[in-house]
DNA sequence: CCTTAGCACTCTACGGGACAGAGTGCTAAT
DNA sequence: ATTAGCACTCTGTCCCGTAGAGTGCTAAGG
């Protein structure tokens, strides 16, 4: 592949940019008057025809415009964009949003998701922290009725985990005490993700204390709290703010993307991707998504973290056409003020 | 208004029934010939002329059948329609869509709304248990860090909420743990409904317990829960469902009703109002809402209970036209599944 | 060699007219 | 009271013809 020259550059840019704002082809003439190039049509005609033929754009039809290809879309925001920066007022109204918040967690991630979708007018998302990267701080076992114990497990930064858990034989309220006595004392303070070798451990270490039902107990516990930290889950607010985008007016492409979303684990899976690597904004465009369901739509994400372990993901989906010089400092900024709200304030400045 | 006589009732269904089948306005031909009337369509002419006056059916235009109006619609459901009863391979079928399920209440209503929706091809809705019906179990106060504490509050049904309490001055856990066992013994069994009452008066009885620290955290923590209980919840499940019906084609009519949706508390409402009166299956057309933008759908819901007490709604939302004769007994089926799977084992026969 | 003016060509979107089909309401006969 | 028959109305569709947008190519100019 040749370099693109300086021109080529400015004429892909600003075919993008105009389709983005009008969804329509772009043609020759547009491009050469609207956008500062001191070229003739005829002159953007042949560019045009070098990035057709290079696949960064392509043509619905011989005598249309032309439409940025996802190639071409993926080189300009790699290569040629230029962020806006956010302004000072909008900063402020986003900080406002959340002002009002209670420092519940829950609540918080919630009100994130929303607040990206209000700013951003798409779908607002937020992949759940992963709870193995957060610590020990309470569990209690509570007999609800005949065999039936619930499991509730609180991390540090307050998300609350319950599950129930199924027993062979009853066990009565004051043996599970004392059960939850021994976990609290044993798992202060530990990553969630190593509770079940510490608990093990504890089990061999201790061995005197325990009898049958105890250890049985432990073990099942353990299990549960397991599974718990294994499952994630997603926040999505504003689907319908999807339906204004006017190519999602067919209703059929709108139905699968919507029940694309119904299945969290495909989202979920979209998102991990874009959590482990790079710190800052990441772009994931349909086509490089595993699903064909989300072909066409797009995805601006950035982690959050809480000190220096990276937590979840919070984004911004929607249609391969949507104004990315904005959303993304908009999804960086949310992202690095939930990571402040997060925060431990013993540990703040 | 005049009686209908029999035949106006049987031309008035067959139009409904065949209207619900196709989507497509009914002319007279039809009615009469697929419909099993021993008359001519002349005939049927002149009484559907008659229906057409008395508001149950109207003409989008002149030379097109008719389509019945949300009064006929009333009327046949009201008076009409007759009840399919559900085949046992259907019930068979709807109860292993639970058998997997753990016992967690709240998986359990997620499952449900889970079941309406892909059984219905509709929306399926699930109002959440209006707390203040079900019985305290338990309470907790975890301090989480410098005057932040975490209330978790679990009924008897199993049902866990948390909520985070800002506190002006910091409280040691062992503070907390005293507090929190004198709740758990003062709350024992008690409605949740009457534990504002309860705390008001623990604390006038046992007055000389209580410090200045005491009394305040109470008092908190007793706002917390109250809070708590005012906020109901739903679970929507499949409204991608409804982007099938064709009715729903034009995007901006779909884009409406999403939204209607987001905003969870009209919804709320919406059920809340089929809950109060009638015991089993309710039906609310559209124009029989409050709302502007619900005007197009249709709810079929009926309440779930524990034992004596109304928790609280399911049921499933689509458009006017459904096969209601078919949901009906759905909806009323799996309600009283769930009533039953949260009936507690002890007292089951 | 790059740029540009000019032009023929292609494709779409849109509006109008013709036409078939569906369904009605009315009238007159049974 | 019912029904056959018929004129009438309205819609949806197909088929133009046209205007407009945009292209690619060619030939001329710096």
């Amino acid at each position: 592949m040749t370099e693109l020259t300086r021109r080529d550059q400015q004429v892909l840019e600003a075919v993008i940019t105009d389709y983005i704002q009008t969804g329509e082809p772009v043609g020759s003439r547009v491009v050469a008057k609207r956008h500062g190039l001191e070229v003739s049509s005829a002159t953007i005609r042949n560019v045009m025809a070098d990035l057709e033929e290079l696949g960064f754009l392509y043509q619905p039809h011989t005598s249309a415009g032309r439409i940025p290809t996802d190639r071409g879309l993926r080189f300009y925001l790699d290569f040629i964009m230029k962020f806006k920066t956010l302004k000072e007022e909008e900063r402020e109204l986003i900080r406002r949003a959340f002002n009002e918040s209670e420092a519940d967690v829950k609540e918080l991630l919630h009100r994130t998701s929303r607040v990206l979708s209000d700013f951003c007018k798409q779908a607002g998302v937020v992949l759940w922290p992963k709870l193995s990267m957060t610590r020990f701080k309470h569990i209690e076992l509570i007999r609800l009725r005949t065999r039936q114990i619930m499991v509730i497990l609180i991390s540090k930064s307050g998300l609350v985990h319950h599950r129930m858990l199924e027993w062979e034989e009853d066990i009565n309220q004051h043996e599970l005490d004392k059960y939850s006595r021994y976990l609290n004392e044993l798992l202060e303070d530990v990553p969630l993700g190593e509770i079940k070798a510490r608990i093990i451990e504890g089990m061999r270490k201790d061995k005197a204390l325990f009898d049958q039902l105890f250890s049985k107990t432990l073990e099942m516990t353990q299990r549960v709290v397991q599974s718990t930290l294994e499952n994630s889950e997603v926040y999505i607010e504003g689907q319908t703010n999807l339906l204004i985008n006017p190519e999602f007016a067919q209703v059929e492409r709108m139905r699968k993307i919507l029940s694309a979303f119904e299945d969290k684990s495909r989202l979920i899976r979209l998102l991990d991707r874009t959590m482990s690597t790079s710190p800052g904004v990441r772009i994931v465009l349909g086509s490089e998504s595993e699903s064909k369901d989300l072909s066409e739509i797009s995805l601006i994400s950035s982690p959050y973290r809480r000190g220096d372990t990276l937590l979840g993901v919070v984004g911004v989906i929607g249609p391969l056409r949507m104004d990315y010089s904005r959303i993304i400092p908009v999804v960086e900024f949310t992202a690095a003020l939930l990571s402040d709200l997060l925060e431990d304030p013993e540990n703040r400045a």
